[in-house]
DNA sequence: GTCTATAGAAGGATAGAC
DNA sequence: GTCTATCCTTCTATAGAC
């Protein structure tokens, strides 16, 4: 666990993970990354040639990787559909209050950003979004009904950290509870 | 509709919406903005002292009253709970397709990007929200319900954007008008 | 109120010594 | 592979002429 220990390029791409979570993409300075990461400025195109934007592909599916092994391994602890969905929930709301409502989805705020500006990227963050969609299909066996858990889940990602509560994240996990149930 | 005739001012305003909704807070220049607005450097100064963040601060506001209207007006066309919303879902993936993708929520990019890093504007894009809630509450007779569709809408946004596609947008709003149904 | 010019800091990226 | 120094652009913001 010692800090210096880690890989320069791990260590940087952990702390780009983190800022760009919390900042954004355009929010967040090559500088502040390697500043964080403890590394020199060099390294980073060393190990990143493509700069920025190969750093933001990387982070984009470890995150998008690490973040559904987190969800499913929640969803998985239940037996049933409606307990494993409710459960999803639950533990967003737990990590939002753990982490003082700063650590949601790890690339929601980066696939809004670059939507309109960066078809590479646009099409990393759809493809993370399109893997969920897949494994939680299996699970409920119905690609809508996978959809529209997974947009509950974003947008009250993005209500919770307004609001700093995680009233949306609780509400939107019982409609998509019952909707489980009746399906 | 000369935009010429339009003051200064709103020029600007408009410009900046324009810009953040598609391109983030971040993402967005000052010089981008009198650029789009055809305004000098110094009238958004003049206009606007307290610079980008007054002026982020006016377009949450303006933003957000805006695409209440328009969901509402769109909810209160219908007669039922049900097909209106229904149709705020329809609504939004028509938007969606005729914007190519690039308009969504006004203020969801913003909320996103400033959560953590902006409280003034944290708690600009929570008010909104807070103001659609109470509208939605008004009409569905529920908060929990009203925040569920909410958090729908927004985070559905969020994957039509990434996969340029309605499908997650209707997903959603079959199970936020299922769940109306039963409550 | 309009517009130009510029300050001063931070942005991404590169070169090249070690 | 590590690290420093630097280039050029862009950023927000201000000053001051008109």
């Amino acid at each position: 666990m010692d800090a210096t220990a880690t890989p320069t390029r791990e260590r940087i791409l952990y702390a780009t993970a983190e800022l760009f979570r919390r900042h954004g993409y355009s929010g967040t300075g090559l500088k502040q990354v390697v500043a964080q990461a403890h590394a020199p400025f060099g390294s980073l195109y060393h190990h990143f040639p493509g700069g920025k934007q190969q750093l933001a592909d990387e982070v984009i599916r470890a995150g998008g990787a690490f973040f559904e092994a987190l969800v499913m391994a929640a969803y998985d602890e239940e037996t049933t559909a409606q307990a494993s969905v409710r459960a999803v929930f639950e533990g967003a709301a737990a990590t939002l209050v753990a982490t003082d409502f700063e650590d949601a989805c790890p690339i929601a705020v980066i696939a809004l950003e670059v939507a309109s500006t960066n078809d590479a990227l646009r099409r990393a963050t759809a493809e993370i979004f399109e893997q969920w969609t897949a494994a939680l299909t299996d699970r409920l066996g119905d690609r809508r009904l996978a959809l529209a858990v997974i947009s509950a889940v974003e947008g009250a990602f993005v209500l919770c950290r307004a609001q700093r509560s995680v009233e949306p994240m609780l509400a939107a996990g019982s409609m998509a509870a019952a909707y489980v149930r009746d399906d």
